[in-house]
DNA sequence: CGGGCGGCCTGGAGGC
DNA sequence: TGCCTCCAGGCCGCCC
């Protein structure tokens, strides 16, 4: 499940080996993605064109073109990116293959569908659907703590929540909010405008410390090809709380819990998220 | 408008 | 062993 770290690690392997290639060709083999694939928009947009960078924004990579289009595409939970030579066999799930000028190709493989892939005109990535409404990336250096937490003084949500909500603050998924809010020794449930200044700060560094180790991890995975996996890197990382239900606290040896918010597992530790919940 | 929740999708795990 | 159910997950759109 490519996590802001994995689709960071694919923005930059991308970043080292497409500028310079040529989109010669475009093949969409199944459309029925998170949204139905565009083809006709990707040749009206991205053929012919020669890639001059790769972005990241949120778990969105975005590839730019000489024309100023851009390419958007989302892994989903199950999609992987693939570079490789013109003669290899196709996957059951690769869906959306762009042929570039050197015998090689890009391949979006995505077993569940919930990825995306689509193409922008120039001028309107800003206020593309999907970038439009996006919050600020955890790890932008001019993101403070101070921020999080003046935002949050209206909202009464528990913290986990908000902290999984893009429009809030993009890049924290389920493992890494539950990881971040034990770091910081916050309970998930604590409603987000009960959280002090300097929990919001320590919260803040916390939820960067756990993407900048991912991000680390996930690069050593990197092998002969943009490997999109990131797989090998999870069993790298090393979880403190999340999947570890029943089991001893890394810090205090209390059991660790598992209760269920918005639908999503969520992972703590009694002990040391006590926090200061009044219920 | 804040915010919870259903649904999309398929492979893997667990139960019988 | 096979079948059946459940679960995971990001994110949109619906709804209160």
């Amino acid at each position: 499940m490519p996590e802001l770290p994995e689709v960071e690690t694919i923005c930059c392997a991308l970043q080292q080996n497409i500028p310079g290639l040529k989109v010669q060709d475009i093949r969409v083999r199944d459309a029925r993605l998170r949204w139905p694939v565009d083809e006709i928009r990707l040749r009206q947009l991205v053929l012919g064109q020669t890639v001059t960078g790769v972005h990241r924004r949120a778990k969105y990579l975005l590839i730019g073109f000489e024309q100023e289009s851009t390419l958007i595409l989302h892994l989903g939970m199950s999609g992987r990116l693939l570079l490789l030579s013109d003669s290899q066999p196709f996957h059951k799930h690769d869906h959306v293959i762009f042929y570039f000028d050197d015998a090689r190709q890009l391949r979006f493989r995505d077993p569940r569908r919930f990825g995306m892939v689509d193409a922008i005109p120039p001028g309107a990535a800003s206020t593309h659907p999907r970038l439009a409404h996006l919050g600020v990336e955890p790890l932008s250096t001019g993101l403070s703590g101070n921020d999080l937490f003046s935002r949050a003084q209206r909202l009464q949500r528990p913290i986990k929540n908000l902290l999984m909500d893009a429009g809030f603050i993009v890049g924290v998924g389920n493992i890494y909010a539950n990881e971040a809010l034990f770091h910081a020794g916050i309970d998930p449930r604590t409603p987000a405008n009960e959280i002090t200044l300097a929990d919001w700060q320590n919260l803040l560094a916390r939820v960067q410390e756990v993407l900048r180790d991912a991000i680390s991890k996930g690069g050593t995975t990197l092998n002969d090809f943009v490997n999109s996996n990131g797989e090998t890197g999870y069993f790298q990382l090393v979880l403190a709380v999340y999947g570890r239900e029943g089991q001893p606290c890394v810090r205090c040896g209390s059991t660790v819990e598992r209760i269920v918010m918005v639908g999503r597992s969520t992972f703590f530790c009694p002990a040391c998220q006590s926090g200061k919940r009044s219920g």
